[in-house]
Order: structure tokens, then C-alpha cells, then sequence
DNA sequence: ACCGCACCCTGAGCGC
DNA sequence: TGCGCTCAGGGTGCGG
């Protein structure tokens, strides 16, 4: 699930290589609500325009063109950026995996849910968007316009001060991972990232936003920050020619406090972790450390 | 305005 | 061996 640094990652990835390159080709599935732009208005407008830039914003890559257009990227749940020829064992199921001869575990084919091929002028590999539960988004971005979902944005998860936390939780009832899940207020926040830092502060996910404190708030943010930061160093360092579509697989899995770990001992109490539901997402939390 | 929740989708894993 | 069920969760949108 690709939350910031995971996004991060990916544009550090592909930037080299799909930054300064010319599109020559545009192949899609078949219409879905995968593609905010159609298919075929995205090939006319895509075709022979030069990308200038990769950026970041929360979880959504921005491509700029150079005609000043933009193309938004989301990578939804099980989204994958990648370029074409990467050695690409996580494309694969384990299953379909074992499969194939050893020789041809290394090579990647576009399959159903390869949604977008870009190819490029110069003739070399082509940067292919891959998302097999379609939560993604592709958007096109007419030159001086806006685009609502990236106006929704708050400041970028990077950039978490414990004033921005403090401001939007005053007297709000929802509860304090529901505030760190909602994007307007910090973007770039997933469910993982939200656990383990409400677990390195000390607040417990379903306590009320507005019972926070000021130094809880500076706590959460300090500790946003340090999670991101540390794991898109360690993805960075890990995942070398491919993009792992599950954050908890990638080299973070080994620094996790409570994370998918349901049942196993508080590294630091040794308490059971509970996990219940909030908010609609799996919530990880150890009772004792937690308040 | 705020908040909870249903929904979009597919594959892995599990019990029988 | 295979079927049916549950779970995974980013983001949108609706109803209370």
C-alpha cells in the first residue's frame, strides 16, 4: 500500500528515466474509472510531449509536460510505477512466480492490469503503470489549470509541525489516526505510517482529536516525520529495480513496532498488539504504551 | 461542519 | 482439490 515514502521512492526511481524523454506511444486497458481522463484524450494530449519534471505531492506524482500541461499519477492501493526490463519478482503472485523457468522470472510482460505503456522517441524502455485493483488514478491537467484533488492537499507529511496538528485538532471528535489519515489536514499519511507513529508518541488511535495535547501534537509530528524519512531510506536502499506494491513487505517490515503484528509482544512492555477496526482500516496499538 | 460508513476492485489466505 | 468466505485500504461521496 503506498503510502509517502513509498510514492517517494518510486519518483526517485523513475525520474532518470522518465524525466527529459519524449512520448511517442500510449497503450491503455479498456476504459474503467481507473482513467479520470479517457483513453483516448489521454493518448492525444500525452503524444509527443516531452516530461519536464517528476513531483511529489502527499501521495500523488505529478508529471510535468512541456507544454505545460500535467499528468497526475495516484497509486491507489496496489499501484506500481516501474520501467520496463526492471527485474520485477514482486510483479508476480508467489504462486504464478513459481511457476515460471528461473530465466523468465526476471522479465516483466504487460498483462490485464498493466494499465498505461508510455513509449518514448528514443526508443528505449517504456514506463509502464501497473494496478491490479484499479485504485489508482490517472488524470491528464490542462496547462494553468487546477486540479481539486491536489487542492484539497495539506502540507506535505515531510513538513509535519506539531502546530499544523494542534491547529486541526482543536475540539474535533473524530479520532487522533482519523485526523492524521485525512489528507487535508497532512498529506501523504497511510495506515501503517499512522499506527506507528501514534505508537512511538503514546496516543492511543481512538482517542479524540481534540483531547490531544500540544506536546502529544508535536510528538505525533516529530515522529511522522521520522518514520518517512527512515523509510524511504531504507526503501530506497532495498528496493532496487522494482516497486514493491506492499509497504509492509519492503525493508521497513523489520523496523515496525505494531504494524501487522496482532497478538506478538510489544517490543517494548511485551504486551499482546490488539488490532481493531477504525475508520475502516486495521488499527494496530499496544494498551499499555498507548493512552 | 463534522463524522461514520459504504463502495470501487482483485488476489491471497484460510477453513471445510 | 476447490469452493466460498474474509481481509487488505486510498480516496470519494453520501446520509445523519
Amino acid at each position: 500500500m503506498p503510502e509517502l515514502p513509498e510514492v517517494e521512492v518510486t519518483r526517485r526511481k523513475i525520474s532518470p528515466k522518465f524525466v527529459g524523454r519524449t512520448i511517442a506511444a500510449v497503450h491503455m486497458t479498456a476504459d474503467s474509472y481507473f482513467f479520470l481522463t479517457k483513453p483516448p484524450e489521454l493518448k492525444r494530449r500525452l503524444n509527443g510531449r516531452t516530461v519536464a519534471a517528476l513531483e511529489r505531492h502527499g501521495k500523488y506524482l505529478v508529471a510535468a509536460l512541456d507544454d505545460g500541461s500535467r499528468l497526475l499519477l495516484h497509486l491507489g492501493m496496489t499501484g506500481q510505477l516501474f520501467v520496463q526490463g526492471s527485474s520485477s519478482l514482486r510483479l508476480l503472485s508467489s504462486t504464478s512466480r513459481a511457476s515460471l523457468r528461473p530465466e523468465e522470472q526476471s522479465i516483466f510482460k504487460p498483462d490485464s492490469h498493466t494499465h498505461l505503456r508510455l513509449g518514448f522517441k528514443d526508443g528505449g524502455p517504456e514506463v509502464w503503470f501497473r494496478d491490479v485493483r484499479k485504485f489508482g488514478k490517472v488524470k491528464w491537467i490542462a496547462p494553468g489549470e487546477t486540479d481539486e484533488r491536489l487542492n484539497r492537499l495539506g502540507p506535505d507529511a515531510l513538513e509535519a509541525t506539531g502546530e499544523i496538528l494542534w491547529a486541526a485538532s482543536r475540539k474535533k471528535t473524530v479520532a487522533a489516526k482519523n485526523l492524521l489519515l485525512d489528507q487535508s489536514i497532512l498529506a501523504g499519511v497511510g495506515n501503517i505510517y499512522a499506527d506507528e507513529a501514534l505508537f512511538l508518541s503514546g496516543v492511543r488511535p481512538t482517542r479524540k482529536a481534540g483531547k490531544l495535547t500540544r506536546a502529544d501534537c508535536d510528538a505525533l509530528a516529530q515522529n511522522i516525520r521520522k518514520v518517512m524519512a527512515r523509510s524511504i531510506e531504507t526503501g530506497g536502499s532495498s528496493i532496487s529495480d522494482y516497486i514493491s506494491p506492499d509497504g509492509a513487505d519492503g525493508a521497513y517490515q523489520d523496523e515496525r513496532q505494531v504494524y501487522a503484528r496482532k497478538g506478538e509482544p510489544c517490543r517494548v512492555c511485551g504486551a499482546p498488539i490488539r488490532k481493531i477496526t477504525l475508520g475502516q482500516r486495521g488499527t494496530h496499538f499496544c494498551r499499555v504504551c498507548q493512552k
